[in-house]
DNA sequence: GTACGTCGGGACGCAACCGTACCGTCGTCG
DNA sequence: CGACGACGGTACGGTTGCGTCCCGACGTAC
């Protein structure tokens, strides 16, 4: 019977070393240390690094989010990008996301996970979006969902997690404004072929 | 005397190194054994893990591309999205730069030399298109660079450093045409707020 | 109240790197 | 053509982490 307490101490641990010095420099001793806990608790629990980290990632990632219906496009991307931006501040996501997505691209196990964890939920909730938008008549029918994904998801993380510059205050209504508008210019795919190839992520 | 040859060498081996293992795993060893080289060259050249990597990787991020003027937003746009992609498929920088930038969040000197090699350069770029454009009178006056840039830069990483989903045919003049009206679409900036909060990144 | 299993802690041998020092070799400048 | 210096290679002691094992101490379920 292993104890819940122990186990919740080391998933804190991981969390916050993962944070420290990222998934390439992460030690089961460094986690003991900071975890206050032996070695023994955490080879009980998982069998390798690799799985602990994945198990206590996906767990956390792993949980999706509801998405209001405002009416409009454009309240439904000011609900949705606050709710990426918070996420996106947090001192804890705020370093773990880039240094994992950076280690996925050299290991297909985590790069799975987060496939799985992260974008396909992210992708669902753009299918979504952008249908509510469609039946509105906001937008024009076929345009490719991850098109669409990138134009929503890509300038908020670019700001947050990679400039890391700091949000002004008024920045997420005009940031959805200017989206609502990149997304109303998307031409539809001709054919099916973009849909075709981006059904196969590396 | 240090050796030309051997300084290439021992470069292309940290890119190498950098684009298999990460900074955080990065060592002296491996480098020297990769390059076909004994450890003393390479402390010969550099003082430390820090300054060699910060060494390398500025002197080839430093390089500044010409942006030709296409006579439109839309043009100007696609020609800067291609050069984009085109970096960003490279093998070792999409391997390479995600890596950096998630070290960057946890090292102020990382930090400090991507802002001043890629960043800034990026802005200076963003500041030249949307002058070009307003000179045109293609957008408004008034929109904070910093949003633009976002919007630019944003969503074809996500694409190709984050997501890694492999690009449709058509997708960069699509994506040129939905940030071109996304651009429109940004209201500007009530006084000066943004930009005096965002003239100090962290 | 007893017996079992997890607990923290410590020790193990092994491997990888660190940064430095010292070789004998070889290229190159003067 | 001689001397200087960078070269690759090897070895050094020290540190860190691996994964495993064993210990005595709790604590809990029965």
């Amino acid at each position: 019977m292993l104890r819940g307490e122990i186990t919740d101490a080391i998933r804190r641990a991981v969390m916050k070393e993962l944070a420290a010095v990222g998934y390439g420099r992460l030690s089961i001793e460094a986690v003991a240390r900071r975890a206050g806990v032996g070695k023994t608790a955490i080879y009980r629990r998982w069998p390798s690094k690799l799985e602990m980290v994945l198990e206590i990632v996906s767990r956390v990632a792993g949980q999706s989010l509801p998405l209001p219906d405002t009416g409009t496009l454009r309240g439904d991307l000011e609900v949705l990008l606050r709710i990426l931006a918070r996420a996106l501040r947090h001192p804890l996501a705020s370093q773990i996301i880039p240094d994992l997505l950076a280690e996925a691209a050299r290991n297909p196990q985590i790069a799975l996970t987060l496939q799985e964890a992260l974008r396909a939920n992210q992708r669902d909730i753009g299918i979504l979006l952008l249908g509510r938008a469609v039946d509105r008549g906001e937008l024009p029918a076929g345009a490719d969902p991850d098109e669409a994904v990138d134009l929503i998801v890509g300038p908020l993380y670019w700001r947050l997690a990679v400039a890391r510059t700091p949000l002004p205050e008024a920045y997420v209504p005009r940031l959805a404004a200017a989206v609502a508008a990149g997304l109303g210019a998307i031409e539809p795919v001709p054919s099916g072929d973009a849909v075709a190839a981006s059904a196969h992520p590396s």
